[in-house]
DNA sequence: GCGGGTCTGTACGCTGTCGAACATAAGGCG
DNA sequence: CGCCTTATGTTCGACAGCGTACAGACCCGC
């Protein structure tokens, strides 16, 4: 049984990606943005504001209403699932396939739960308000939330599975893709201790879960930078298992996330 | 490690809850259909069909486009994700408190799942077109299909993080609460068999929990029936820890259902 | 009332994860 | 260069949950 509060995977401020001042992206880098029909892209065009977003940030939390909509480019942003003993458990992974503040357009009772960045990077936001408007017109932008939302949903159940039935190597394997997905270099900037509080397991257990990886030649890592060396055998491993059935997962996206 | 696909968690036919034909309920104890504006109840009230719904029976699958939404009244339904393997883990309970059949609104691709009615009961159902037609008008119905999105959304983020912190007598007692919540009575009919595929654990450890359980005088239980004894106490022990913290939940609804 | 199917209880060995405490290594900074 | 902080590696005992196998108990139908 576990006993003490996993600490909130927030700061553990992790040694900065790249202390150098990226270049601005195209806001259309982010999916949701570049699906949008030409109407709708020009009246958004000029809302959108352009965010540096430095890791650890909270975009969003349960109490307090947000007061924009993020759509990350090549920031990425965990969606927490908060404890009352102030831990933490991390369901959803949102980057440049997606948008923060789903819960903007629902109305409703906000879960009691945390958008924080994850990995630092830059996301166009724009104001509540606007994005309310937008919905009410009923048009492509509605369509096009509600598909994400679906998406979403679909990331989230299969967290739930994934949190029952996977060993901590398939969990750490499956948070390594989930971030790698939406990112366009093979470089992760997480420690070990980060990964833990996201998956809700011991440090000590990705340590060891990690070692296995590096020596099987998977990953390469060292003090809160990790290098995927093969993809593809990290993707095997989030099915890979010893004696039977493997409980393998759906993959909800294009590439294999497996699990 | 886990080894053998769980089976997927639906028929087992439990001892049925009630032979007796049930009078046929209100179309309104759906709290979504009763939170309707009186406009657009009128409209949909010629269009709503009630259906007896079996335990066991598939209301929408991952493949094929369910062809209604279901509004539970007296029945209860399970989300189940699918893994390739056969097996199956429930993300989420819906009952008179929600509607089954929101991918039909949402378009995209739809997750791996099913939806089984775990509990035998009522509901009533709308053909997919002429709910597609009524979110189309952008009106409050949109609104209340948002607002109960949101809510499953929280839902299934905590079904996510309770597999994760979660013993499995925490998880019993949740659970049962999730059916508790959605009936008029104490009584609940599944087996252990049910419990253990829906929650992802060996039957065995099912047995245990609710061993303690019934000695503790919480539930009690044979072949199939579970008589819920003493409510507050199973909101008690899914958050009670043996040693330290207890990773216990905020609550989704109005009672403590804790977590 | 007898048989067979179903539901529930029990036992055993095994492994994964946990909690705790400590050891080593790698950078940052003065 | 040496100190200090942070990240990673290691060890140990404890135990929850797993897979397997089987025994009793209850219900139903013949």
């Amino acid at each position: 049984m576990n006993t003490s509060p996993r600490p909130a995977a927030q700061p553990t401020s992790c040694p900065a990606p790249a202390p150098v001042a990226q270049p601005a992206p195209d806001p259309r880098e982010n999916q949701l943005l570049a699906g949008l029909p030409e109407a709708e892209w020009s009246r958004w065009e000029p809302y959108l504001e352009l965010v540096d977003l430095p890791q650890g940030q909270v975009l969003s939390e349960s109490g307090r209403p947000a007061g924009y909509v993020y759509f990350p480019t090549t920031a990425i942003v965990s969606l927490l699932y908060m404890t009352v003993d102030g831990g933490s458990s991390e369901f959803a992974v949102v980057g440049k396939d997606g948008l923060v503040g789903i819960s903007l357009f629902m109305g409703g009772n906000a879960t009691p739960s945390q958008a924080v960045v994850q990995s630092a990077g830059f996301a166009y936001r724009l104001r509540a308000q606007a994005a309310r408007e937008e919905v009410n017109r009923a048009g492509p932008v509605l369509m096009m939330l509600l598909r994400y939302t679906q998406d979403l949903m679909g990331q989230v159940a299969q967290t739930a599975a994934c949190n029952r039935y996977h060993s901590i190597e398939q969990l750490l394997c499956r948070r390594l893709l989930l971030s790698l997905d939406r990112l366009p270099s093979l470089a992760l900037f997480m420690t070990q201790e980060l990964l833990a509080n996201l998956l809700g397991v011991r440090r000590e257990g990705v340590t060891a879960a990690a070692l296995r990886l590096q020596q099987a030649g998977v990953i390469r890592y060292s003090r809160g930078r990790i290098d995927v060396l093969d993809r593809e055998l990290l993707e095997q491993r989030v099915a890979h298992r010893t004696g039977g059935a493997n409980h393998e997962f759906f993959s909800t996206r294009g590439a294999p996330v497996a699990a």
